[in-house]
DNA sequence: ACGCAAATGCAAATCAGTTGCATTTGCGTT
DNA sequence: AACGCAAATGCAACTGATTTGCATTTGCGT
């Protein structure tokens, strides 16, 4: 049991459960937003473990770590499954590939003085918003053009 | 028959029928962004007409026009179902009420000098963006003041 | 007006996600 | 270290949005 874990569950009141933990270090060695059943699929090939988490308890340790904020919930362009990736509490935003779905992150933000703009503009308190941003990714152009 | 939209059809190599019409013509009318139930909801109140039309032939229809580019699809914050506008082929951004759900079309856009910035730096092709800006809308501020 | 490909209606299937309920597990208490 | 119970899990069945297969109907070129 990795004891910083538990130490993060027991700060947020979250009982401490194989499935959390296992869940919780996978979504943590993650770069990128990974959907539910990804998730279920990649925590079933670890032979570590004699039994499978059931993928309604993935979604409902996903939902609870959103509900404390551990985890983001988002979903991307026409790919209308829901994906989750670690809170890193750093504004950020995405960058889609309409060919192979991969998702870029990227860091840094072009909006701050447009907020506030904005906000003085239409007198919205503006409190957040969602960047991204879709092209084709280097792999997908070279793929395309040796067609 | 409008006689407009057939043009349009004709001109897209859309098989004119009653349904698309519909569709179209209802479309045309909205200012925000609908789903393919409300939509559906709508078109069956119309008493003009004697049948109502298939939700599944909704479905059809506004995929058709998505595929043409006559109509834009999204899906705004918590809300999984799909949203479908009239493609009015301006850049535009939304600024969503998180109290009231009210979607907000803001014209203009901030960030042309910085999308070709950022295919520069990771070698995609950038084709589009969207974005999406969340806050409270003036109405909502003076609810809330007023408790 | 005819014929046929395409569009529609309908019902059943699918896909992501959720829920009810019986069983199991973690954890505070003794 | 064992007990008890609330909370978590597994499982199967359900939901809501969207899609699909197929029989029937409709639009449009000839």
């Amino acid at each position: 049991m990795n004891q910083k874990v538990s130490d993060i569950f027991k700060a947020n009141k979250i009982k401490n459960t194989v499935q959390r933990q296992r869940v919780y270090e996978y979504m943590t060695s993650c770069k990128e937003p990974i959907t539910a059943d990804t998730l279920y699929i990649e925590l079933s090939k670890d032979k570590s473990f004699d039994d499978i988490i059931n993928l309604s308890t993935i979604y409902r340790i996903l939902e609870l770590f959103v509900k404390h904020n551990l985890v983001l919930k988002n979903s991307f362009g026409n790919d209308h499954r829901a994906t989750f990736e670690m809170n890193l509490r750093e504004h950020k935003h995405h960058l889609i590939c309409v060919e192979c779905n991969k998702i870029t992150t990227i860091k840094g933000c072009p909006l701050k003085t447009y907020e506030k703009d904005l906000g003085d503009l239409t007198n919205f308190k503006i409190l957040e918003h969602r960047l991204e941003i879709f092209g084709v990714c280097p792999k997908c152009q070279s793929d395309k053009n040796s067609h």
